[in-house]
DNA sequence: CCGAATGCCTAGTAAGATGGTGGGGATTGC
DNA sequence: GCAATCCCCACCATCTTACTAGGCATTCGG
């Protein structure tokens, strides 16, 4: 019951295309030594990604990766889904269970939970609370 | 993110002795019998929950499992974080992260967000719902 | 058109988790 | 004593995780 390290490298790599304002492709590498991301690991994750349609790229010198859509119409949920697989917290319908099983209701209610959370967290959202985190931080620095 | 096939058999076992009123111990067999679990496999679950303190067990014929405490003073979040562990979102505090991200934020209100299931569902809560859908059912079947 | 820089793709892989199984010993009730 | 039951330890096959390697394909600057 847990994101893989793969999940938060993915968030951390789309965090940072979001981060940079200018649309202009950004390298892999560069991605890769920001977020302190494994480069070769990370160039799965982002091929995922874009086969996803999260991302777009280009190729050759000058080449990089950048978001295929604004910051705020993709969601956190939307890039576990895509990198972890599901998001459900049991196989629906589990088979071998009797019909009255208050289970199935429970898993329900955890995934509406979870839904509140991550598809309702945009990439935008967390750009702009990292922006406010940073603010405060430089200004308490400053007194 | 799904809880494991370890984990639904741990909470069907709980499950199924906290539907029984009489606080008599239950037999392994039964329990995997009744909820269909490979019953060596839930051999090392019940020893593991009874180490967890959510079990008692007696030997000998006559012998089982019985829960420990009231079925309304377990909760699925005991019963998941004992047989899978930790239900964290994200390891925490993640070291190579930069100071103003975004995430470990996310990751709070993740987790209380599951932690509002899980931790507030008690085996007797799933046992008054169980009857309910069951009632139900006899009501439709007689009309 | 050349070559360097970049993304793209296919494999492979070591370590650990998952989902079990088997055999035998320790207790208990009769 | 004997049968039934829990208890404990070891083993195992398969899958997943977190990477790594190597080379091909594309693009751009000159």
């Amino acid at each position: 019951m847990d994101v893989s390290v793969k999940g938060e490298y993915a968030l951390r790599a789309v965090f940072e295309l979001s981060r940079r304002e200018r649309p202009e492709p950004v390298k892999i590498a560069l991605i890769a030594e920001a977020q302190n991301i494994p480069q070769k690991f990370l160039e799965m994750i982002l091929a995922q990604l874009k086969h996803g349609g999260f991302l777009g790229s280009r190729r050759g010198s000058d080449g990089g990766y950048f978001l295929a859509r604004p910051a705020d119409q993709i969601t956190v949920g939307d890039i576990l889904r895509q990198v972890d697989g599901s998001f459900q917290a049991s196989k629906r319908p589990f088979e071998d269970e009797p019909p009255d099983s208050p289970f199935p209701e429970m898993w329900d209610r955890l995934e509406r939970a979870l839904s509140c959370v991550v598809d309702r967290t945009t990439f935008a959202d967390l750009v702009e609370r990292w922006k406010q985190k940073r603010a405060r931080r430089v200004l308490n620095w400053q007194i």
